[in-house]
RNA sequence: CGCGGGGUAGAGCAGUCUGGUAGCUCGUUUGGCUCAUAACCAAAAGGUCGGUGGUUCAAAUCCACCCCCCGCAACCA
């Protein structure tokens, strides 16, 4: 029976471009959608960007720029990313749209019960009019990076929401699965975090310290925190509360965060949802982070990765298979180009278009195109649907590839070239050499098959060929080699003195990095 | 101090719940094949499973203690 099934992404903050951390979101999302929807379910799929914030306010003005020009433009580069990887969603949502506004303010009237005056402390930086955490004021020895100041003990009057009223609640709902948090350490992380009762959470500022933002309804000295606007667009993009169809995708099947944002989506999100009246979502699914080349991504480093770049080089499918084989949804995954590489050429060009070709290719030469008659695909499907199930993404993609290699050692055992040569006089063995080869065919339609949620593209490609029964071949060859060129290799080297005597290398190109 | 994750072959990981010949991928070496993208297939080498002690006929696996790495502790995907 077809279900309305909803899946919701985190919505990033568009302070700054997308880094390759952004696609672990959608791409998790997108395969279990495309999956979802192969299985005849009817999914929706938001994501979206979270625009407001002093954070914002203040790129902006340093881009000598007004907030919504600069939202403007940074939440085009986000939604061409997410174009660029081929996510099927439904819905874009930002958090300016007036209508999402609108329902926000909505909202809070709603949470009125809950919300309370209070003063709010913390270290201040002048120079950033904003505050800053503990944490970070520790880091900086009480001093502004920034700014070279050091930080105000200051103290501002704003309001508050109540989620500690609702603490057993959520952590009941927590523990008993009713809002199930995967992976399952995750869940006790946060219970952990949480065995003292929520706290409260601020919910707003002075519009003077604050003044990109949702004004605090009944009190235009306020502008509310960004948290309360971000959370809400899950179902203010469903047409929350007026248009009742929301009620047909919420509760939400499927909620995909970073593991930094877990405690918003598992505290301060039931909560809101529970003083709404609203039912919790289902699942809440964690994943990690990703590191590059072994240390965290960050700007001061310099390390940060393009997924655009990464495109651009390698193709989205290529993208998409590394981050569906080699980054572990719930654990911390190193990207690095060499091991992306390795991927890249190992396995979808070696292994998986290569294979392509040579079962083409035999189809062509020893039968003029035409496939024999189809074996039906034998690969046991169960433990490939139960990853998809627990959500164990990288395991099912991999029983793809048990398949694609399963055929592979299949052409080399059953030798088809010698069953051809045999075949011109004896037709059992040109019957033979149908079996065989159709067994091959069958297994990649049942790989495009597999590969479909993860690597759409490719799985059309791999249809197209094969499925008529006449084998159409690719234009180009599928995943041809990529080598990147190492800028170690071409430093240059002390010469040996019998070189001195040989005429000038020319230089060396930098900055080739050349698709070859 | 607390909580969570981890320490297994040169690298990256599985196996630990439910003790019983230590497995996968990459890399290395050798062999086979020639349909194919110099691709494919096979075989070999390579590990005292972080340490110590305990339980057991038997411990990577269970128990105790210890060492090291990473993350979290309320506004970083």
């Amino acid at each position: 029976m077809s279900k309305k099934l909803y899946i919701t992404t985190a919505i990033p903050y568009v302070n700054a471009k997308p880094h390759v951390g952004h696609v672990m979101d959608y791409l998790i999302a997108d395969i279990w959608a495309r999956h979802q929807k192969q299985l005849g379910h009817e999914v929706r799929f938001q994501v979206g960007t979270d625009e407001h914030g002093n954070k914002i306010a203040a790129k902006a003005a340093e881009a000598g720029q007004d907030p919504q020009t600069f939202t403007d433009e940074n939440c085009v580069k986000f939604k061409q990313f997410i174009d660029s990887l081929e996510v099927s969603y439904t819905d874009f949502i930002r958090t300016t749209d007036p209508k999402h506004q609108a329902v926000v303010q909505y909202i809070w009237q709603q949470l009125a019960p809950y919300i309370y005056k209070g003063t709010y402390e913390g270290w201040y930086c002048e120079g950033c009019e904003s505050f800053v955490t503990d944490k970070e004021a520790a880091a900086t020895n009480g001093v502004c990076p920034d700014h070279d100041k050091p930080y105000q003990r200051l103290s501002e009057e704003n309001y508050y929401f109540k989620a500690s009223e609702f603490s057993d609640k959520v952590r009941a709902a927590i523990e008993g699965n009713k809002l199930k948090i995967v992976p399952e350490f995750r869940k006790h992380e946060f219970l952990n975090m949480i065995k003292d009762g929520l706290l409260d959470v601020s919910i707003s500022r002075p519009k003077k310290s604050l003044s990109w933002g949702v004004p605090v309804p009944g009190d235009d000295t306020q502008v509310m925190y960004v948290w309360l606007d971000a959370l809400a667009n899950y179902i203010t993009v469903l047409g929350y509360p007026e248009n009742e169809t929301w009620r047909e995708y919420w509760p939400a099947d499927i909620q995909v965060v970073g593991k930094d944002i877990m405690r918003f989506h598992a505290g301060l999100w039931p909560a809101m949802l529970l003083g709404l009246g609203v039912s919790l979502p289902k699942t809440l699914l964690v994943h990690g982070h990703v590191t590059v080349a072994g240390s965290k991504m960050s700007k001061t480093i310099g390390n940060v990765v393009d997924p655009v770049e990464v495109i651009d080089k390698f193709g989205v499918e290529a993208l998409r298979y590394y981050f569906s084989r080699h980054v572990s949804t719930t654990d911390d995954s190193d990207f690095s180009w060499d091991k992306f590489e390795k991927a890249y050429n190992n396995e979808l060009a070696n292994d998986l278009g290569n294979l392509v070709s040579r079962a083409a290719n035999m189809v062509m030469r020893y039968q003029a195109g035409v496939v024999g008659e189809l074996q039906k695909p034998e690969h046991d499907m169960f433990a490939y649907n139960e990853a998809l199930r627990e959500l164990r993404f990288s395991d099912a993609i991999a029983e793809a590839w048990a398949l694609v290699q399963g055929a592979n050692k299949f052409i080399d055992e059953t030798k088809p070239w010698v069953i051809a040569k045999n075949a011109e006089n004896d037709p059992e063995e040109k019957e033979h050499l149908d079996e065989v080869l159709g067994h091959v065919v069958g297994s990649l339609l049942q790989v495009a098959n597999m590969l479909y949620p993860f690597l759409p593209a490719t799985s059309e490609k791999i249809y197209e060929t094969f499925n008529t029964g006449v084998v159409k071949p690719l234009e180009d060859v599928l995943f041809p080699k990529i080598r990147l060129e190492a800028p170690e290799a071409a430093a240059p080297v002390l010469p040996e003195p019998a070189a001195l005597a040989r005429p000038p290398v020319p230089p060396a190109e930098p900055e080739q990095n050349e698709i070859g």
